[in-house]
DNA sequence: GCCGTAATGATAATGACTTCTCATTAGAGG
DNA sequence: CCTCTAATGAGAAGTCATTATCATTACGGC
């Protein structure tokens, strides 16, 4: 991944018009609007040089199926739309989160998610 | 399933006497003490019965991979410890936490999941 | 513009999880 | 105790997301 391939611009641009984690349908399906030709392969191979970069991160939701978003983004938690199924930013949470833990229990992250039906689909 | 097997009554014990979400491979395990032949197959034909008759409910938490515990638990949400990767109970709920969807988005449930070490491995 | 080679993309392979198949076992009514 | 047949369990098969293979394409240094 050392070449300024067409490909790779494609995925980054993606992302930084996304603002939602996306997963890597979303992402061909995107990335193929700029190059048609695009490839899942392509698209996984990226992600995880991507990932393993730090320039993105994993977004690990309820129901399974690993989406990616931006690395630098503030924390955050997620609305998933069970209509059409895709992952929205919530910038709120709520404060004392890691002190619902049982004693004993020790806390490093929390990933509070939000279930029903976005603005379009409502 | 209308018969009253030695695997039936070895599975719903296991789930009384749990309390936490299980694997299908953690009810199999436990089960096998209980009825040491049980298999896999029938875990996985009881449990699809049992939540359809609403005695357990599915648990999804973030990393994908089905769990399952008795449906008549009140509201709570989930511990998961990374290091021996069981799901633990968390009768605490921040509340508010309904509001905090961005404006348009209908949420009709949310589910928190804390991050890190349980009592026993920390 | 050429050339070496990294990147691509179609497809096969993999792996984890779940369901299906079917010969055998064992509830439970008579 | 017999008999019928639902339930079981071992393994095959199916699913779905991700990774590997490999012939072809196209960056980018010269």
């Amino acid at each position: 991944m050392q070449r300024n391939t067409r490909q790779h611009r494609a995925i980054r641009r993606v992302f930084k018009n996304a603002e939602r984690p996306l997963t890597p349908e979303e992402i061909l399906k995107y990335g193929q609007r700029i190059v048609p030709s695009l490839g899942l392969a392509t698209v996984y191979r990226h992600v995880k040089t991507l990932v393993g970069e730090q320039w993105l991160s994993e977004v690990k939701l309820p129901g399974g199926g690993l989406r990616y978003e931006l690395a630098d983004r503030p924390h955050h938690h997620h609305f998933l739309c069970h209509s059409c199924d895709q992952a929205f930013d919530v910038y709120r949470c709520p404060d004392e989160v890691e002190t619902l833990a049982p004693d004993g229990f020790e806390v490093d992250s929390h990933e509070l998610t939000l279930f029903g039906r976005c603005a379009a689909c409502a």
